[in-house]
DNA sequence: TAACAAATGTGAAAGAAATAACAATAAAAT
DNA sequence: ATTTTATTGTTATTTCTTTCACATTTGTTA
């Protein structure tokens, strides 16, 4: 099966998204008009990306949220699931740990990590804070394949190392710092200061 | 003056952070495969998003770097800055707060709003916290041109409204629900599950 | 001083992503 | 039963973004 483009698997996430929301006010079937206008982008786009995971609407009703839900979930997540770890239980990681957790059921966040003693033993969303000295054990024992890292700047290098000795496969970083990951790792950056930005530049650009 | 592409805005205000780390590093020129590498982007990309800003290099000394900066704020920046509020002091709004107080002299962090009672008149990074029920006074007479939003899901539709209502021209929304905006408000949102979900599926596709 | 080397700046080409255009379909209206 | 309408799926086109390729520049080396 083909490799989706990044930017269609972003939008099949926000689709899934949305539809999980549409399900609990028991809506059925939605049309490519309507999600598309949701999520500010053009229907065409919306069937564009479902054509790519061969899904195919009910003639005048729309697409039936369940079942597109279910495709989604089948082309993006793994058949078993995969865990997760955050690493750094600031405000940053506190706050994705209580929103992340339960929130898939095929991405589990597993544990949670921090440098602070008196952390250890926590739980966020029922799940369990380790010392970041326990990494390595636990992310081979729980078997966690993404590392998501919320630690402050000065030591985000050193757990970014530690993680991929570890075996993770994945890391999401939402520290400042560049990280350098062999090319079997697969890295994603989100730095909040860029979005804010693009705001305000193009908030500047409009005003002319 | 021309409007720059979406993507190049996100690089040069990458650009610029990494520059401000090698400034303190007494670093004063940087080539741009030097520039390229830290960002894992090529050369050319750097090269031609310089050129955008008209931007030249010193021969066989790289690009000088303070220069370099302040030719990125003049571009980016708005001449006498914007002033900012972030709504809702949750973990992730604190965790916002106390990130972007005082990081960038154009973009002013000057009010906080939570809709708790408990919280008016706390101060993160030297930044005051109000209640929501004041957004519309303290917007216009802090003449803020930008939202930030962290609220709870629930009222995330009504802070934005307000926020909108009260002249803000451009959101940043970190919640879960999509809003709506008129044409003249810039809105920028970020969605962690989706980058999670992202990096997720590029570690399944890696498997293979 | 001639050849070389290290980088740049940029026109042209390639590639990726979004949009337009439209035939196809089947329900609803006349 | 014909026409109209709403909507899709897909091909073609356009637009946006990145990469290639290379002439250019000037410091360095032989």
């Amino acid at each position: 099966m083909d490799t989706l483009p990044g930017k269609t698997v972003e939008r099949l996430s926000q689709y899934r998204r949305r539809l999980l929301n549409l399900v609990e006010e028991n809506v059925e079937y939605i049309f490519s008009h309507e999600l598309a206008a949701i999520l500010h982008i053009t229907a065409v786009q919306v069937r564009r990306d479902l054509m790519l995971l061969g899904f195919s609407s009910v003639y005048r009703k729309g697409y039936p949220v369940k079942k597109l839900i279910e495709v989604i979930g089948q082309r993006l997540d793994s058949e078993s699931g995969q865990n997760v770890a955050i690493i750094g239980m600031g405000n940053l990681g506190t706050a994705l740990a209580s929103y992340l957790t339960g929130l898939r059921p095929k991405l589990r966040i597993v544990a949670l990590f921090d440098i602070d003693e008196n952390k250890k033993g926590l739980k966020i969303g029922g799940v369990k804070c380790y010392h970041v000295s326990e990494m390595g054990k636990v992310i081979k024992s729980k078997k966690i394949s993404i590392g998501v890292v919320t630690v402050p700047q000065t030591s985000a290098k050193k757990v970014a190392s530690q993680l991929i000795k570890s075996g993770i496969k994945g890391i999401l970083n939402f520290t400042h710092i560049p990280l350098e990951v062999p090319s079997d790792v697969y890295l994603e950056e989100y730095d909040m200061i860029t979005s804010l930005e693009k705001v305000a530049y193009f908030v500047k650009k409009k005003k002319k």
